[in-house]
DNA sequence: TATATAATTTAGGTAAGCCTAAAATAATTT
DNA sequence: AAATTATTTTAGGCTTACCTAAATTATATA
């Protein structure tokens, strides 16, 4: 068994890859708030039990075998913030901290026996995809709010989990995943999104519409 | 935070001195599986915390502080176990290895949902008492099943929960906390327990027989 | 192209928590 | 009481995963 150490960095460098190829040492560090020396020892680690490719100064990649346990523990993390949402009621702004120290101890059993409580689901509470069993992460279409245009209507896809506060500003305007809603006006120089939802209006700033992901988008 | 190990010790040490007092360094580190040089160090350190009481070859004993950690990791430990098994479905011969690494990972608030979906329960699934969250004991009241005399009838109070192919076979015999059996023969020269559990007979080995527990012992 | 700046790696340290081997202390036997 | 045996502690090492500071390499700028 991996450490939990190892298995987070592991876990980091496939989100880092997902949007941009190689993860350099420096983005990997911060990403994670450990120092840059850090980052180039657990590579070394990683790379002598062949998880991650990496040459001296450019960058580091999983291999298949490091993107499987990746994709392991991302499925735990997600499973994991899913079945305390809907088993325990964590709220949505909860679960991501918790599932941060789960996921690397619960067992493949309980992992299997979650999964069959929720029904093979596909989306955690924040609407990012779980993968399957085998590793198969399901095919999601998403947009950024930012790239919104007046008048179109659109459904949230997916939201960004790590921040607490955000998504307990985001749940005040009924914000989840699922959620339909209808851009009132944008605010020319970058200004904030005014939009309908259900009948209510909100104002999204910029800053925030940067975390939220949509889908469906039509002219209305 | 304390860490993982420093729990399991403050945890090992409650158990030991509830059957005997002062806990020597050799008992400890036998019970935790580990060299007795390794205990003196994790003594040490708990000592410094004030979570234990300690000289030199005389053993150790905890603090009031000590103990109330003691027993949030117990109560974490045993409401997991039942949580696992009644929401999960995990078998009784499961749950312990599980419970042991989750104990010193979930929240407090984990905890008081568990508590509160299992209906403030007072014993887990091998019928071990579980410490309110104030730290309170339920009181129990059993004896050790080879006390057992010829003819007697009882219930199963609590049998040992570490042992997974103990409880598959007791498991077997439907021995569960709560089930009710009558002593038909005790096999001279310390022999083994023939007994009936609802009709069926059973034969318990002395060693088995050891780790059962049980209560409302009558004459018939 | 030479120099300045930024990113990365190397070198050396710390803290947990385990280990083995040797020394110290306590308990038991003669 | 002395000698033997058992228990406990001390001393010194190892691994993981972090740190800071210095050296190296790559990139950007003049
Ligand atoms: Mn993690
Ligand atoms: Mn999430
Ligand atoms: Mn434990
Ligand atoms: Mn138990």
């Amino acid at each position: 068994m991996l450490t939990q150490a190892a298995e987070d960095y592991l876990k980091s460098i496939y989100k880092l890859q997902e949007k941009g190829g190689k993860v350099s040492t420096g983005i990997l560090a911060e990403y994670l708030d450990v120092k840059p020396a850090s980052a180039t020892g657990m590579i070394k680690k990683l790379k002598s039990m062949n998880l991650v490719s990496h040459e001296r100064y450019q960058g580091v990649t999983l291999t298949d075998a490091g993107k499987v346990i990746a994709l392991e523990v991302i499925r735990h993390h997600r499973l994991l913030e899913l079945y305390l949402f809907k088993a325990l009621g964590i709220p949505w702004d909860g679960v991501h901290e918790e599932a941060e120290k789960l996921e690397h101890v619960i067992s493949e059993d309980v992992e299997a026996r979650m999964d069959e409580f929720l029904g093979y689901p596909t989306a955690d509470p924040h609407g990012s995809p779980i993968p399957d069993k085998n590793g198969v992460v399901p095919e999601t279409v998403s947009m950024p709010m930012t790239s919104l245009q007046n008048g179109q209507s659109c459904v949230v896809a997916e939201v960004s989990d790590s921040d607490s506060a955000l998504l307990r500003h985001l749940g005040s305007f009924n914000l989840y995943p699922g959620t339909a809603f209808q851009v009132i006006e944008v605010a020319p120089f970058e200004g904030p999104f005014t939009i309908d939802i259900a009948g209510q209006q909100a104002v999204i700033g910029r800053e925030v519409a940067k975390n939220i992901f949509v889908s469906n988008v039509q002219e209305t």
